[in-house]
DNA sequence: AATTATTAATAAAACGTTTTAGTAAGTAAA
DNA sequence: TTTACTTACTAAAACGTTTTATTAATAATT
């Protein structure tokens, strides 16, 4: 019923609990047990199936093997394939991960945070929200490892991996324009944070280098958790007043929302009228005709989160903070 | 730098360790500790930021209010939903998921039980697979509260919750035979599981009531983890090959891998082929035509498991296994 | 006046580890 | 023959809580 603790191991093996404890933590050469002790020793482990009581463990030690990732909705297929990569690379190095979602609330986001630092997680990947800075300052002074991904916050100076929303978005605007377009528009969110306004920098910046005027009436911002009829509806009214020939969704659900839009109104995608969506998403490649759309390379950056924090939990000093920024791929179909 | 233990705040309030402990787990009245004592403790609490160590806590009292789940992939859009629905209701009852992904392999999934299991977890919900009765009777023997969902073991009494495959497959051969197919195809899986299973004998049954003889070329079992390319060029010849006039998917990658078949053969869904996919995706509603899919009733599974693990939390007795399944929808599009 | 209850608090044990600081016995060096 | 090292092992403290048992003072009851 109740499990064993390694004091039974020790009555057992008849040694005390230090030399099990050394055992059991690859010290015993180090602290010279004898090889029949070492022997006796795990032969008990293996036949009783003792496992170390990890809360105890990370008790004394202070650290608990495991990384806290919040996410703004574990749903969302781009924060689950990335939080699967992440996964699947820490468990290769003896992490796990707890993650959970914030939806997108900063009271949410900050009790996780607390939940976190009370659990003691060895480090923290987070792709955060306006509003928790201080928190996640706060992390940092305590000498946490901090990771911010996908989304930065401009106020704090703190590591943070991805993608080059500016360029990719310049590039895809390039493109429409040397399609020939000319009003082209940009579906994007009423959201505060650099990602998403990089992706409207990268979008006047490419016009302005073509000589298109900015027209203000070509975007449209969403607002971020409104009801997606509504979304339906504001893009409707955007692709059917305006002779509109190009559109970047700054999302993939945006973009998602958008192709139900044009389902219900006179808008074919064409040689006429173009589209390309941010962030890839199952559903464009079945899509007829297939959407175009801009691939983050999530492999590369959940490879590039798992090293950074390995490299600040073995390293004692405070690292100074790194930013990687990891071009994006335009994927262009049909 | 370093945080506050729940001793800087007894000194700081110069009141006993006990006290304060008693204070914050709100059994002060019970214990008779003064009003006064109660209020200059919690001023200090709340000026000092002091958050317990749910470490220390759960070495102490033996539970994490943490639910371990376990589950085959959370980048699969069907388990990455439905655990955000655990994970929020799970939360609005004061628990944390940890989650981990199986990725269908025995000696992993055995592996996630060992941490969970050391890590001290007040619960599991597992999607199991094969392989790993052993372990989830031995979790059971030990008293967790133990919840099997999507899957069921048969070998093994344990509480389930899940889609009624069976008649949920059943219906929707029955649809096809309504609307006069002749030929109906099934794309499965060949894992050996119930929920697999029941979808066979859903559609054996449905064919049998209508007097359609059962035909095994019709019928094609997908190796569950072989490259999606081969996936499609089997697919492709099913449907090449036979006078196939409608196909169930058993879920919902097969199906689109089978809608990324059809796109490159000369086989139009419409009205002389129907198709149908277990479990509902974005891309289905955004298809053209819509692709008529089964949806499991993800809100009220995980409604259902959360209630089934508090309630096997909060009482002493162990209670018997209880399966609870619950009908699928059939949604018909365009 | 002596006993019993109640109130308001606390000391100390326990949870299961890791790790520091030993000890005791044998070996090598002086 | 001391002195110093090495080998093989262990006792006990510490991590931060919760909880049981206890105390001391005051109030209520006989």
């Amino acid at each position: 019923m109740k499990s064993l603790s390694i004091k039974d191991i020790a009555v057992k093996a008849n040694v005390s609990i230090t030399t099990v404890s050394f055992i059991i933590n690859g010290k015993a050469k180090e602290k010279s047990i004898s090889e029949a002790v070492i022997e006796k020793v795990e032969k008990i482990i293996a036949e009783s199936g003792y496992k170390p009581n990890q809360i105890a463990r990370s008790l004394r030690t202070g650290n608990s093997n495991i990384i806290g990732l919040i996410i703004e909705d574990i749903s969302n297929s781009f924060f689950s394939r990335i939080a699967r990569l992440i996964e699947d690379k820490a468990y290769k190095r003896g992490y796990k991960i707890i993650y959970s979602s914030t939806e997108n609330s900063v009271d949410k986001a900050k009790e996780l945070i607390n939940m976190f630092k009370s659990r003691k997680v060895d480090a923290y990947i987070i792709s955060p929200i306006k509003g928790i800075e201080e928190d996640i300052q706060m992390l940092m002074n305590d000498g946490n490892p901090v990771i911010l991904f996908d989304r930065n916050l401009p106020d704090i100076s703190t590591s943070y991996v991805g993608a080059d929303h500016f360029n990719a978005s310049y590039q895809s605007i390039k493109n429409f324009i040397d399609q020939g377009k000319k009003n082209i528009a940009l579906v994007t969110i009423d959201i505060n944070v650099a990602q998403i306004t990089e992706r409207l920098e990268g979008y006047k910046k490419a016009l302005e280098d073509s000589g298109i005027e900015y027209n203000e009436d070509l975007v449209l911002k969403i607002h971020f958790n409104q009801e997606e009829n509504e979304t339906i509806a504001q893009i409707q009214k955007l692709l059917q007043h305006k002779a509109v020939d190009a559109v970047l969704f700054a999302t993939n659900y945006l973009a998602i929302s958008g192709l139900k839009a044009l389902k219900q109104i006179d808008k074919k995608i064409g040689d006429d009228f173009a589209v390309i969506a941010y962030d890839d998403h199952e559903a464009f490649e079945l899509h007829t005709p297939r959407i175009s759309a801009i691939q983050q390379p999530l492999e590369e950056i959940a490879e590039t989160i798992i090293k950074m924090i390995l490299n600040q939990l073995s390293s004692k000093a405070k690292l100074p903070a790194e930013e990687v920024i990891i071009p994006a791929r335009l994927v262009l179909r049909d």
